[in-house]
DNA sequence: AAAACAATTTAGATAAGCCTAAAAATATAT
DNA sequence: ATATATTTTTAGGCTTATCTAAATTGTTTT
C-alpha cells in the first residue's frame, strides 16, 4: 500500500513517460506536480527502494512493471469516476477533473468493479481517453489530429489532447463534441487557421492549435 | 480547510458527545480512534487554535458551531455514500463502513449536492440512521429499542444501534432488516431473551443483547 | 487530609513530505 | 578541451501527526 502523495508521483512518471516511453527527468517531474527537484528526489529514493521505480542518480526514473500497474489503475480509477460525474451527477466535462484527482486515491477493488459494472464497463472517458480494463491493459488510439486531414477529407471527433477547462468550454460552445463529424473545407495558409463543417450543419473556422488538440478517427472519403 | 485527521477528530468528539452531550475526555477520542491520549491532547491543542473546539486543560473538548458544522457536513457525506453503495452498487450494508470513512473526505460541494440529488435526497442511511440536510439540520429518531416493548407490542425497525458486521450479518440472516414488523411474544425472565414474530411469517427468539441493538418504532395495538 | 490511583499533559523522538541554499554532475557552447 | 550553463543531488530545516516515558493534575479512598 502507498500513500497518495506516493500515488501521484507514480502517475506522473507513467503519463510523463508515454509521452517519450523512456526515462523521466527530475525536473519534468517536478513541474508536473508542482514542486521542488529537490523533493522530487528525495521521493524517486523512497520509490525505487519499493522496487516501483528504477532509479540511478542523474538518470530519471522508469516505473517497474509492480509500478506500472499501480499507475495505470490509478488512471483507471481516475477515469471511471470522471464518466459517473459526467453521466450521473450532471457534471460538465471541464468540471470532472480535479474531483476525479480525489476520488482515484480510495481503496477498495470491490468499489471500483462494482462502478465499472454500473457504468456498463465503458471504453472511455468524457475526454475520450481509453479506460484500462481490471488486468491493467490500455487500449491507444492513434492520435490523429485535424491538422492531419486534407482539404476535403472528413473525420469524428474522438478526444481532446489539451484538458484545460477554458479550452473544454470552448469546444462546448463551439459544439465541437465527441461524436461529432468534421469536414475540412479550406485551410487558410496564412495562419493555419482551418474552415470546416460539422455534422452538415454548421460551417466554422479553427485555429491551428485547437486543430491540433482534436483528436479525430479519420472517414473512408465518398 | 482541514485534514482528514482533523475531519476524522471533529466527527470522534461529535458522535461521542451526542450521547452525552457534554464535553468528551481526551482518553475517549484516544480510543474512539485508536490512538493516545498525548496526540489527542497535541490534536486538542490545533483544533482550539483554530476555533473548531472549546478546550481547556484538563477539561475535555467541545465542538464550537463551526466544528459541529464541520463534523455533520462529514457524516453527511458518509451517509449520503452508504445509500449510494447499496442503492446503486450492490454493496451489502456490513459493507459500506470502511469505503464510506474514506468518501467522506472528499470536498467538492456539487459532487455531494449532485449525489444527494441522484439518490433523491434520501432521509436515512443503510443502518437507519438519519442523514443531516445541507444546512446540517440532523432529524433524531427517539432510540427506542425492542426491549422497552412489552408483552403483545409491536413495532417496526428504523435501525441498529451497533454496527459491528457480525451484528448485521446475523440481522440479515435472520431476515430482521429495515422496515420489518416485529411483535413481542413472550420474554423469557430468566436471560431477558425475547420471543418475536416477524412480519406474521417466521417466529424467533433473540437475546437481550440483540434486543437492545434494535432500534423501533412502537406501532399502536391494534 | 493524605495517600493512592487514574486521567491528562509535557518532553523529547520519529517518519513523511516539503522547502531553500549549496555542492556535484552532466550537458552545451566556445 | 575548457568554460559556462543546466540539471540533479545533498545538507540542513520545517510542519504534521504520531509515539513512549515522565511529570502533572484531578479524583477516590482511607
Ligand atoms: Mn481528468
Ligand atoms: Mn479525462
Ligand atoms: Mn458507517
Ligand atoms: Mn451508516
Amino acid at each position: 500500500m502507498q500513500s497518495f502523495t506516493e500515488e501521484n508521483y507514480l502517475k506522473a512518471i507513467y503519463t510523463l513517460s508515454t509521452a517519450e516511453n523512456q526515462s523521466v527527468s527530475t525536473n519534468a517531474i517536478a513541474e508536473k506536480l508542482t514542486t521542488k527537484a529537490s523533493s522530487v528526489t528525495d521521493m524517486l529514493k523512497k520509490l525505487a527502494d519499493k522496487k516501483l521505480i528504477h532509479y540511478e542518480k542523474y538518470q530519471g526514473a522508469e516505473l517497474t512493471r509492480k509500478g506500472k500497474k499501480i499507475a495505470i489503475n490509478i488512471i483507471r480509477k481516475h477515469r471511471l469516476w470522471e464518466v459517473f460525474l459526467v453521466n450521473h451527477l450532471n457534471f460538465k466535462w471541464d468540471e470532472v477533473h480535479d474531483v476525479a484527482e480525489e476520488l482515484e486515491h480510495i481503496n477498495s477493488e470491490k468499489l471500483i468493479d462494482s462502478l465499472d459494472r454500473f457504468l456498463n464497463f465503458p471504453q472511455f472517458d468524457p475526454h475520450g481517453d481509453p479506460i484500462p480494463d481490471k488486468e491493467g491493459k490500455v487500449y491507444h488510439h492513434k492520435e490523429i489530429s485535424v491538422k492531419d486531414l486534407r482539404v476535403g477529407e472528413s473525420g469524428i471527433i474522438v478526444g481532446v489532447k489539451e484538458h484545460h477547462p477554458d479550452f473544454l468550454r470552448y469546444l462546448e460552445n463551439a459544439e465541437l463534441l465527441l461524436g461529432t463529424n468534421i469536414k475540412v473545407l479550406k485551410i487558410f495558409e496564412w495562419d493555419n487557421s482551418i474552415k470546416i463543417k460539422c455534422d452538415k450543419k454548421q460551417e466554422l473556422t479553427i485555429s491551428e492549435k485547437v486543430a491540433g488538440n482534436l483528436y479525430i478517427k479519420k472517414m473512408l472519403k465518398k
